[in-house]
DNA sequence: TGTGAACAGTTTGGAAGTAAAGTATCGCAG
DNA sequence: CTGCGATACTTTACTTCCAAACTGTTCACA
């Protein structure tokens, strides 16, 4: 009866896990969603503009020297190919500039042009405004405990792979 | 000297604040991003499917009454023709049903079938041991903490409007 | 009754995202 | 110095998402 017990409590303690991180999952994926649904909404309304352009030339701000194309998708946390389109339409709109690179003709560097830079920073202060005012919900405390745990669940996610631990074991086997 | 003192501190503190909000959003944003990026990936590989598509059995699997296109909307929190279309290709697939309202002609109920809900629930377990597993960098006590901060924020989230205050007192004066 | 506002859902046009295949260049091992 | 794998980016085909315009239905009220 002793394992019996064990057992049970084992149970319930797992299915309550599982119940706390999902019911986790699903409100911190709704409090980012609707937080840039908003960033979004205004981006538009109030400047013309969208997201992944904002975040471009916020990376490339930061960046005086330019980037790559990889070091843009890796910053931006999107795929290649999507760097490309972004950066031929901000290109085309004269914020960004394609440099070659000195002795690797594969790549080059990205660029902010002046006008890019201008454009940015007329936004950048009001943008800031608004993630200030989304995040007063919470207090300073708060906002340092938040962060704190990001921090940690930031560093626990890079080890997680990509792929499911169960396929790959797989594809070893094979 | 001392309301210069004042207005030195204040501008200090909100420049911080400024940079608070901002680093903590970014990192809330780079967490979720990763967190999604590995749920579909996985069930892509391991299910052949979509996060939106497992994301609407989901929701219709917890009503078994079915939902009609508004509130799958406002679950999902995606746009209505969106949602038209993820129902159209799960319709086809034979996992969901549309079903005509009794009285209103303009709305109907989608209801999971019977294939749609067994395929549902041969994924779901699985999808809770993945998210388990991107959670586990934090403790139970730091997803309890973590869960009561965010539902501190998406109360907030609740007050603050999608449009920018400033354009709105634009269009009440126009 | 009938008309117009509100509502439920769809369509359209376009931006943004992906994975996977393709192109061109680089750099090194033999 | 050849050739071949790795690298840097682009292209392709497709899904997902949105905003805005559209269709058809209902309901209030004059």
């Amino acid at each position: 009866m002793n394992s019996a017990a064990v057992v049970s409590d084992l149970e319930s303690r797992v299915t309550l896990d599982h119940h706390q991180a999902l019911k986790l999952w699903l409100r911190l994926l709704s409090c980012t969603t609707r937080i840039e649904g908003v960033i979004r909404n205004r981006l538009r309304t109030d400047f013309a503009t969208t997201l992944p352009r904002f975040d471009m030339l916020a990376q490339l701000e930061r960046e005086p020297a330019g980037l790559s194309m990889g070091a843009l998708s890796k910053r931006m946390m999107v795929s290649g190919g999507n760097v490309t389109g972004i950066t031929d339409q901000l290109e085309a709109e004269g914020l960004v500039t394609r440099l070659a690179h000195p002795s690797d003709r594969r790549g080059y560097t990205v660029q902010l042009t002046p006008a890019g830079r201008r454009q940015f920073r007329r936004m950048a202060a009001v943008h800031e405004r608004w993630v200030v005012e989304l995040f007063d919900g919470w207090t300073a405390a708060q906002k340092n405990q938040a962060y704190a745990l990001m921090a940690g669940l930031k560093q626990h996610l890079a080890t997680v792979e990509l792929k499911s631990p169960l396929k790959r074991s797989k594809e070893k086997s094979t």
